[in-house]
DNA sequence: GATGAGCGG
């Protein structure tokens, strides 16, 4: 075992002869640019490119970590400046974990049912098929949603052709014998579905008393709104309008009331009012286009 | 001044 001594990493071997050289770097807005190379199932070279905006989060680091990485560097690396060096060191991003119900843990190779999916998805490759009416439409804008989304669930247990022949008819309880579970908005597509429709179908969220609000700084958050105009009434959905690539706010955002009236007080009370030495504008939304 | 993202392979 007296070796010679071999100073590169087998590893650096490896990536040398693999790949191209990868790329790392941050442009003036902040987005990083990675760009990896690697070989697909067929052997094949894929180049990979990443585009990661900044994050808006002040302090990500713990402070014990912050300390850490002033250290000097040894080994190696010694003299080296601080911080990791993209060449030599991937730098993970935070990661949030989150966990929701029903979620598989392990969840494995897909089962033969997945197969047929593929094959339909391959049938139609490049294609928009509806899964509710096979129309060439994206199921979220087909014609007959509100008819037929409730009757997925219920078509298990009742049979495909009864419920597409007479759809808004009333396939109604017959589901609650079937043994599945309903939920209680998917109840009863034909009658009983009136009541809770206010749910599902085209109502719903979308039309909630919304208010736009313009002119506000472009790092206002989502919570700073909550918090300015939750004095008014509860406050159902805020959303910043922001840069996709940097994530910046364009300088307006929607703030939805569940209460109507409590919007109008929010305009009467916030609209041309001072708020981070910008003058606010507040109005009422003009909805949203089209979205079914 | 500004009227949302993403879903769906």
């Amino acid at each position: 075992m007296a070796a010679s001594t071999q100073k590169t990493s087998w590893a650096d071997d490896v990536d040398e002869l693999e790949h191209p050289k990868n790329e790392d770097f941050i442009d003036e807005n902040g987005i990083r640019t990675v760009v990896e190379y690697t070989v697909n199932d067929e052997g094949k070279k894929v180049k990979i490119t990443r585009r990661i905006k900044r994050t808006l989060q002040k302090s990500i680091v713990e402070h014990t970590v912050a300390e850490r990485q002033k250290w000097a560097k040894f080994g190696a690396e010694k003299g080296k400046k601080a911080g990791p060096d993209r060449a030599t060191t991937t730098v993970g991003e935070n990661v949030a974990l989150k966990l929701s119900a029903g979620n598989k843990v392990g969840e494995a190779e897909p089962a033969p049912e997945e197969n047929v999916k593929q094959q339909l998805a391959r049938a139609g490759a490049g294609k928009v098929v509806c899964r509710l009416c096979k129309g060439d439409h994206f199921t979220a804008k087909c014609p007959y949603k509100d008819t037929l989304a409730g009757l997925e669930t219920a078509d298990a247990g009742l049979g495909d052709d009864d419920a597409l022949h007479e759809p808004a008819a009333a396939p109604a309880v017959g589901a609650a014998s079937s043994g599945k579970y309903v939920p209680p908005s998917m109840r009863g597509a034909g009658g009983a579905r009136v009541a809770g429709e206010s749910m599902r179908g085209s109502s719903g969220r979308d039309d909630l008393p919304t208010l736009r609000v313009t002119n506000i700084s472009e790092d206002t958050q989502e919570n700073d709104l909550r918090e300015l105009f939750g004095i008014f009434g509860r406050v159902a959905r805020v959303y910043v309008g922001r840069d996709r690539e940097t994530g910046y706010g364009k300088g307006f955002a929607f703030v939805s009331f569940e209460d109507r009236a409590a919007a109008q007080k929010a305009i009467d009370k916030v609209h041309g009012k001072g708020y981070d030495n910008l003058i606010l504008s507040v109005q009422w939304s003009q909805p949203r286009p089209e979205q079914r």
